[in-house]
DNA sequence: GTCTATATATCGATAGAC
DNA sequence: GTCTATCGATATATAGAC
């Protein structure tokens, strides 16, 4: 209560603590392989008694509340983390800059990501909810009709997942080394080819 | 039982049906979201008996077995394909039809692959198996000491994974059309910079 | 090789005491 | 808001008849 007797409606903290801890379990094991009380045990509650069923109405709930809500937390906070990036000039320098970032953003969407791939049959609404909070425009740059840029993202995307595979052949490069790479090869050709991104 | 009296130890023909359909059962609903009855139901088996067990001790086990036994016949099919693939004359023509099989080849891997990244913790005899079946040299075509085949491949399997989720930018471009303006923009550049991949 | 029957454990979910 | 207690359904797995 506050002292001009207004309430702030404050959120009830263990149903916020049920929210993190949810999507990091749904993360982790995939949605059956989460129990109910998997959860419970995760935020203090004893397992098994139902406790969580004060807080949402089923599994179902939760998963869409939990993935909503880091959904939006990742936009957020990638946003903010683009806004404070400080100016680079033009160029293959600011060409890697980009890359940079934008490879540290996939690695932080990832789990969502694959949770929306995982689960798109049963729980379509994962995906639904992803594409929506992300938008066409989140992965251009500004770069939209440059296709050098297109197949740099996709590069990136595609390093991303070799690497999380540990897979070969990307198995020991690092990132550096890579975007090094890739902005060498993709920079020779910027003053070519712009209409040729429909056959 | 043969003229010559030599016994050809045929597999279980129940068995085999178990380890294609687990397998599939797997890749769409996870291994925590089949069950031993969904496997019976699958191959015609009445469900909930236990008669899954006269053919594998547990789920595990049909899980390893049915992941290896499908890793196995992929690569073979794949090593079949590129060997009664026509020669091409070297440059961006060969470069293009490199990238066409490399695609395909991702996206059928796509099933296994997935079921190995997200099963990994609890299962990484899946990993295992997966990584050692391809080897270090699958994806390299031959190319091995140019930078921008390296590129490309990081941007195919990109590439395949926004189409996968139907996700932006990728939405609508085609394979084809995608190819094409990847063969464009890592061609330009094969005459140069060899040295660029240790840092 | 498939079935009936069952043991044991856990699942998601609810009712009600505190 | 958390607990005890419980429902009905389903999970993995086994024993034994046919």
């Amino acid at each position: 209560m506050t002292a001009s007797g207004a309430r702030v409606r404050a959120p009830s903290p263990t149903r916020e603590r049920i929210l993190d801890a949810a999507l990091e379990l749904f993360v982790d094991r995939g949605v059956a392989g989460t129990s109910i009380s998997d959860i419970e045990r995760a935020v203090g509650l004893a397992a098994g008694t139902g406790s969580f069923y004060r807080h949402f109405r089923s599994k179902e709930d939760v998963l869409v509340a939990s993935f909503e809500r880091g959904v939006l937390r990742l936009v957020e906070e990638t946003a903010a983390a683009r806004a404070a990036a400080t100016d680079v000039a033009n160029g293959t320098e600011r060409r890697a800059r980009d890359c940079e970032v934008l490879l540290a953003e996939m690695q932080r969407f990832q789990p969502l990501w694959q949770l929306v791939v995982v689960e798109r049959d049963r729980y379509p609404e994962l995906h639904r909810v992803f594409t929506e909070a992300l938008g066409v425009a989140h992965w251009t740059f500004g770069w939209d009709d440059d296709p050098t840029w297109g197949v740099a993202v996709a590069a990136l995307a595609g390093f991303h997942q070799f690497t999380l595979m540990e897979a070969a052949p990307y198995r020991d490069i690092t990132p550096a080394t890579f975007i090094a790479v890739l902005v060498d090869v993709t920079s020779r050709s910027d003053r070519r080819s712009r209409a040729r991104q429909q056959p």
